[in-house]
DNA sequence: CTTTTTGCAAATCTTTTGCAGGCGA
DNA sequence: TCGCCTGCAAAAGATTTGCAAAAAG
């Protein structure tokens, strides 16, 4: 498995489409949830979707938020990532298997993604051990160049 | 940063030294926790070690492992690692900053640690991304050959 | 028109905090 | 003795569940 492309051709029309192709309906939620993904540079959490339309018109139930996220989840239109504060964060996930690692401030916790995995070595080990349909996650903390 | 050494000569005597040498004073509940931790084989949540002594003489508040847990975490005694499935789990840390990865069963949800670290390439680009401080995880998921 | 989805309320689960009494050094 | 620790109760924060109404196809 190679990974290290960076997304180009992602659109809101590729990812509505994504929603009925796994058999869920696309409801004005979906839409907004899968325009907020795409449009933040950073992974984000349930909350903070919720927050950028508390009180507006198009405010939705932060239940629903979770409802929909999980099930993008289960279809792997998103991904799912923890970095140990207790809150998870969502972001697109890349077509046909690509995905990219990240770099967490410890101050000011912001996410950059790195766009670089070369772990053949690694993954080579681990089937060695008896492991099959193998994934995999890389995540460096430290303290960025805005913080130092 | 070199990784890989199994942890050894790792006894309790020197753990509740580690503990002192931290100012903290050594009563029966922080021991009873370095001993669980010393002979438990996997990283170990603190609801486990809490089921653990639950109803026994030597039964201990949930809230006192929490609280010791994290000071055993800023003192560098533990390691708190989350998998995402929402629980933390604590194992000792190794002497002089060596530290292992990990395998985590999708279906079991074992760990197992794995004693393979080179990263030098990786750890170069986010350095030169402005980084300072690095640490980093590395966590592999699959089905392991017992759940297969 | 049928099934999925949403919103609201309430529950659940993990982890944290406040406070008074207890224990280690 | 003195201050750090523990236990109990309660709170806090994230995420999930039940159910009836609303929307999608």
């Amino acid at each position: 498995m190679k990974c290290g492309q960076e997304r180009k051709n992602i659109n809101i029309e590729a990812l509505n489409e994504r929603v009925r192709k796994a058999g869920m309906k696309l409801t004005s939620q979906r839409t907004q949830i899968l325009k907020t993904l795409l449009n933040h540079p950073e992974p984000i959490s349930a909350d903070e979707i919720f927050k950028k339309y508390d009180g507006r018109s198009e405010a939705m139930d932060l239940v629903t938020i979770y409802r929909i996220l999980k099930k993008f989840e289960e279809s792997l239109i998103v991904s799912r990532l923890e970095f140990g504060d207790g809150v998870a964060r969502f972001e697109l996930t890349l077509e046909s298997g690509h995905h990219h690692h990240h770099v967490i401030c410890r101050q000011c916790q912001r996410v950059e993604p790195i766009h670089l995995c070369d772990l053949e070595e690694h993954i080579k080990t681990v089937e060695a051990m008896g492991y099959k349909s193998l994934s995999h996650r890389l995540d460096f903390f430290g303290i960025c160049s805005r913080c130092q």
